[in-house]
DNA sequence: TAGCAAAGTTAGCCCAGCCTAAAATGTACT
DNA sequence: AGTACATTTTAGGCTGGGCTAACTTTGCTA
């Protein structure tokens, strides 16, 4: 079995780490315009050394395209991959804030759980949050369940 | 700020690969009474010599003990750990499995995802796992929209 | 009871991602 | 233009968790 059991399907299989990158990028572009590497260490509370670094990867792997002491932007490709995980990130907190979970829970969680959601689980997700935004009555008697058991 | 953004509140963590031992060397244990070096590794498709490597620090660290060439026993804390990770994973498999997903998709999101649920979020999915088995209705409605939505 | 296959272990290695310290570059103000 | 401060980059290092190859131990069976 060379390398642990073969990724067989998806090709281009990317890291949580970059992931996690790219969407704190795809954030702040989208929220000030540009993404500076002070902006995105304070993001994800790690050293700006370490986001250059990482930077010069993601620009090598073509995700951004990166100029020395310049900004970033970010391919299509990087572009796609940002967006899909803010999007998981939405869908996830959504659901679980729906139901009054402590904000810093659920930001905990959704930030471990994101990176690992396909598709079809994300449709899923997505319809259960729709279902109970839409279905106040619902909601209400599984807090109510919710809350008597804890 | 020492060892970037403190653990302040709970104490002992463990990193998502020693909760992936522990949960395997419980279902062995549950299964078939003991835990040989040979099966986690088969389980968890890693190489016996890490699982020997990691199965020390495991006894290190006090999850299990554990004797040269003879099997692993788990200690209460190891036990408490893995039967919570166990748990995880039912609940985030019966609430994906209810939608007709494709098994092996949820068994890849499922061991990605199990190790990022806090107790909060764990009950939250709990219910409405609940909740589905226990009203098919709604779980009919629900996977109706899902296939129209695909 | 001797030998052999299977299981377990050790030694040595590698890579992803983080870190700190020090150097380089950019920017703003006088 | 010069200088001070912020930002970025480089260099060097560390740890977790994996690997292979070579060894040891166990336990079954002829």
């Amino acid at each position: 079995m060379p390398a642990a059991k073969r990724k067989e399907t998806t090709a281009h299989v990317h890291s949580p780490a970059i992931e996690d990158y790219l969407e704190q990028i795809h954030n702040l572009i989208e929220g000030k315009g540009y993404a500076r590497v002070v902006d995105i260490a304070k993001n994800l509370g790690i050293s700006q050394a370490s986001v250059t670094n990482m930077i010069q990867r993601l620009d090598a792997e073509g995700y951004v395209v990166y100029e020395r002491y310049r900004g970033v932007i970010m391919t299509e490709s990087g572009k796609k991959i940002g967006q899909e995980i803010a999007r998981r990130h939405e869908v996830l907190t959504r659901l679980l804030s729906g139901f009054g979970l402590d904000p810093k829970t659920v930001h905990e969680d959704v930030e471990g759980m994101e990176h690992h959601i396909s598709r079809q689980t994300l449709d899923v997700l997505t319809l259960l949050m729709e279902e109970l935004e839409g279905n106040p009555e619902l909601l209400k008697k599984l807090k109510k369940r919710l809350k008597s058991s804890s």
